[in-house]
DNA sequence: CATAAAATGAAACGAATATTCTGACCGCCA
DNA sequence: TGGCGGTCAGAATATTCGTTTCATTTTATG
């Protein structure tokens, strides 16, 4: 039975696995997805050994083997080997496409060198958002979140996305959370209850949209404690804070890739989760 | 047996046999000079194999082992293998981060810890990309969505973020955009106007929602071109796609800091707006 | 509902593996 | 020359591995 020979590089068996896939039955199925998820394993495991981590017993591994045209677990083995030698030495070619592609982004308008290029913006602005963040706003901004009963968040227009990220993230985590969208009207009747108690987080870049303005100032003056993430300290949403995260060097509103606020919410949920134990 | 252990990581062991080369005998230092230069077949070969190639018997194989520390072969044999991981996963460094700083789990609950270790984290997920993302799919894409009349946007829960970011930047760019976000009704009916002119841009990750599945297939089905955003080529947006990025490894919904996604997509729309011209 | 077909999992088989053991070999010094 | 410590190769062994088999369950089909 060892006339049919499966697929012979890596790729291409990614491929025959994900078209085959509805085909495939139920415990084929999860194999498939086990491996693709766990290639290494399969690499460098025996057969036992995948079909535990994997939840399976071990001859259900040997069928899908031959279900993709292996002559057996070995063979199909070999090509998830052939991965991890190809990629023990990416360094040097990776980095000689890597130059090749940023050489080009100035004449670069092919969608390759405008990806390369947005992601080793995004590299600096993390590099430079773990640097001008300060301990002592994260831990004042943890403790006006554990004490506040319902969270109010506001980020309209390009900030939107990030306010949308932090709500999931705070509800996902069990926290009373009011989005201020303004779907079916104003965001000043959506933040008509929030008192004292609460907790407003602001997020706007230039430019400023004016209601976002408008409510933090309103707020700001029934004593709500309020975060804001901005990228000056004049912005209308600074002065009056509790906390102000401040966000430099941030691009044109269509150009933002918002990895920066998108990493600092994504902390101080998680944080505040970690710190309230 | 197992009381002496030898070096732990490929680095070490390099070290241990250059020391201790000159205090080998004739067979050992044999041995010694093959493993060097061989290093990947140690990691995958057999005792036997390895053995053959490098003109020894393999009990010699087995002394050499002994000699360096090891319980025996397969012992020594870890410390090739962890090289190859090592080399085929940039996410490898990460984890180990992860797992270090967990350990410090009293430092790690400090807020400003769980930022450096999000900003880690995203920084390999950013490098990822840009690794996993080739020219091709970037071009098919660009030419999907430069022929697009209506580009239609899905994107529910933890993707709704990168959705809405997608959304923005390619109104402001003068493009005509329906975000499917199902307020006020199903998404379903929202999609209804969707034709073979338009496109389809669909985001979703584990767990994912069947709303986006249940919408991906009907659109595919209508013959309306598709791009697919996910973590697998197994998830129910993957098939019939006429372009699928794969972003791999985004950690549990409530965990995921979204920037890989979110560079994408900045570079898609940004990409689409150049080419153009 | 009855029957056939396919899929599944536990166990057993044979092959291949890493390791240990034994006797022989070599150089060294008295 | 004769013993001696260390090294070696090859056979022996116990273990582990991949694969197959087969009874049972599940699913599809009439």
């Amino acid at each position: 039975m060892n006339k049919a020979s499966g697929p012979t590089n890596y790729d291409e068996l990614r491929g025959a696995i994900a078209q085959r896939h509805r085909t495939l039955s139920g415990r084929l199925q999860q194999i498939a997805e086990f491996v693709l998820d766990h290639p290494t394993d399969v690499a460098l495991g025996t057969v036992a050994e995948v079909a535990q981590r994997s939840g399976v017993p071990p001859s259900a591994i040997v069928r899908f083997a031959h279900a993709l045209g292996f002559g057996g677990f070995t063979e199909m083995q070999q090509v998830f080997r052939s991965r991890l030698v190809a990629g023990v030495a990416p360094s040097y070619k990776a980095r000689l496409a890597r130059m090749k592609s940023e050489e080009k982004s100035v004449l670069g308008r092919q969608p390759a060198a405008v990806l390369s290029r947005f992601v080793s913006e995004a590299q600096s602005a993390l590099a430079a958002l773990s640097q001008s963040v300060h301990a002592r706003e994260l831990d004042a901004a943890t403790a006006i979140l554990a004490k506040a009963r319902d969270i109010y968040l506001v980020g309209l227009g390009g900030s939107f996305p990030v306010a949308t990220h932090l709500a999931y993230v705070l509800r996902k985590l069990g926290r009373r959370v009011v989005l201020l969208d303004g779907t079916g009207g104003s965001i000043h009747e959506q933040s008509h209850a929030a008192t004292r108690d609460d907790a407003l987080v602001a997020i706007s870049f230039r430019n400023y949209y004016t209601d976002t303005a408008r409510l933090f100032a309103e707020l700001v003056g029934r004593g709500v404690p309020t975060i804001s993430i901005t990228d000056s300290l004049l912005s209308p949403i600074a002065e009056g804070a509790s906390v102000v995260f401040e966000i430099q060097d941030m691009p044109e509103p269509a150009l933002r890739t918002l990895v920066a606020p998108m990493c600092l919410v994504q902390a101080l949920a998680i944080g505040l989760d970690l710190a309230v134990d």
